[in-house]
DNA sequence: CGATAGTTTGATATCCTTCAAAACCTGTGG
DNA sequence: CCACAGGTTTTGAAGGATATCAAACTATCG
């Protein structure tokens, strides 16, 4: 299968396959992972950089209490933490929402990669900066929509994402993620998204069968979401 | 009046004066501006790099129905997007709470002081990793907690940053944010913002008059926001 | 000193939560 | 290959946190 990180950063500028194999050579270290184990946990040393190749992730936070905010998704060809060598702790866990294959790349190989490789490494900023950007459009959603264009919004973001990376077949994608997980991430009870996940078939908008997830037309749910992929940056993309 | 990133950059890593002077000369071009001008608009293509030398700003979105959300508020000593210029585009405005004094900074002295200073770019990155987890716990706090401690929560945080930088004075700073400012951050009413400040001060955990927030006991608010400061990065400073 | 922006108040509506139980999957082991 | 176990989805009823609307009050600034 083919390197989905390449696949990912092709979307921002054209690479060589001299690039393409130097991201190959990256993913030297990959290893299976089963669902629901943490990759790390908050409180430990960064000692790597973590690739995910194939399958789900996410960044998330427990408080005191036991309620648990999950602040992004990693997918396939999604980094992360590429400066994390900075920081002496992490502040949050990722864990897998799915088994996983997993690439784990040490940080001086990553150095190195930036000081050798200008064009993968404004490729990595630019990837870097768009996790950003979707972190501000996940406040946003919280933050100003109600349920259902929350969900609906996520979904739509999913899905240009995965297109990215070429996991988007048919209209349809793999979609591993529990109505509590979805709970925990839009700031809702599972309770309620369940009934809005069942609002949204209802409406036609998707269909949800044995853990793929089919959006029929995807511009109708885009505008029931106001989704505008801008913050995507995808300006050397098809899918925009 | 010491330049307040210099003051920030220094609860990472100390600095020595002669860093403290490339500091100050990056600052070469301050302005003036007034509240509510915008910086940057949605769209713009960016061109400097902004450092907030007196006053406060924030990122913020605007739906197509009008709803504004918050993202961020920049105070003294912060920058606004040191990679900004991989992006073609904007994906969000920064505009003023308050009249402000900013410094410009043109991309070819940002790049040289990252090639020629590494203690300096060390800090910097610091500085916006964290930048990146105060975003992460903004999600946090509107995705988990109820008004009483989103506000709460939001209020400590200022707190420790304004602290930074030396700017809380008797256990009080300037305020130049109107509630519904605040509203439009945590994803509430100003009406509920409202009836939340008037419980914060009837349970004597913040006072507020003239612009001005003091905080009388600083851990029992800590305590009611659930607050805690690792995700600041604090491990240099006296504050965490 | 008037105009404008911001704060405060009250009454009512609604979205979402909470609690509890039933039904449904999925994978694992016998 | 079936049966069971545990997690996940679904359903219903009732309560609570926050929104909405509208108006009065109070600062602030030119």
């Amino acid at each position: 299968m083919t390197n989905p990180l390449a696949a990912k950063l092709r979307n921002f500028a054209p690479l060589t396959d001299d690039d393409a194999a130097v991201l190959d050579r990256l993913c030297a270290d990959v290893r299976g992972h089963r669902a629901k184990r943490d990759l790390i946990k908050q409180g430990d040393r960064p000692e790597v950089v973590f690739l995910l190749v194939e399958g789900w992730a996410c960044r998330y936070k427990i408080l005191p209490d036991g309620r648990r905010q999950i602040m992004a998704y990693l997918v396939p060809g999604d980094l992360c933490d590429v400066q994390i060598f900075i920081l002496k702790r992490m502040d949050h866990a990722i864990g897998l929402l799915s088994n996983a294959r997993v690439a784990a790349i040490p940080e001086n190989k990553m150095v190195e990669l930036f000081e050798t490789r200008p064009t993968l490494a404004r490729a990595l900023w630019w990837s870097t900066l768009t996790d950003e950007a979707v972190l501000r459009e996940w406040l946003v959603n919280i933050g100003q929509r109600d349920a259902f264009e929350r969900i609906a919004h996520l979904l739509c973001e999913l899905w240009v994402r995965l297109k990215m990376v070429g996991m988007v077949k048919g209209g349809a994608f793999a979609f591993p993620v529990t109505q509590s997980d979805l709970g925990d991430t839009l700031g809702l009870t599972p309770v309620h998204v369940n009934r809005m996940l069942q609002r949204l078939r209802g409406e036609g908008l998707i269909e949800l069968k044995q853990g793929r997830l089919l959006i029929p037309d995807v511009p109708r749910l885009m505008s029931v979401a106001q989704f505008d992929s801008n913050y995507l940056h995808l300006d050397g993309s098809e899918i925009g």
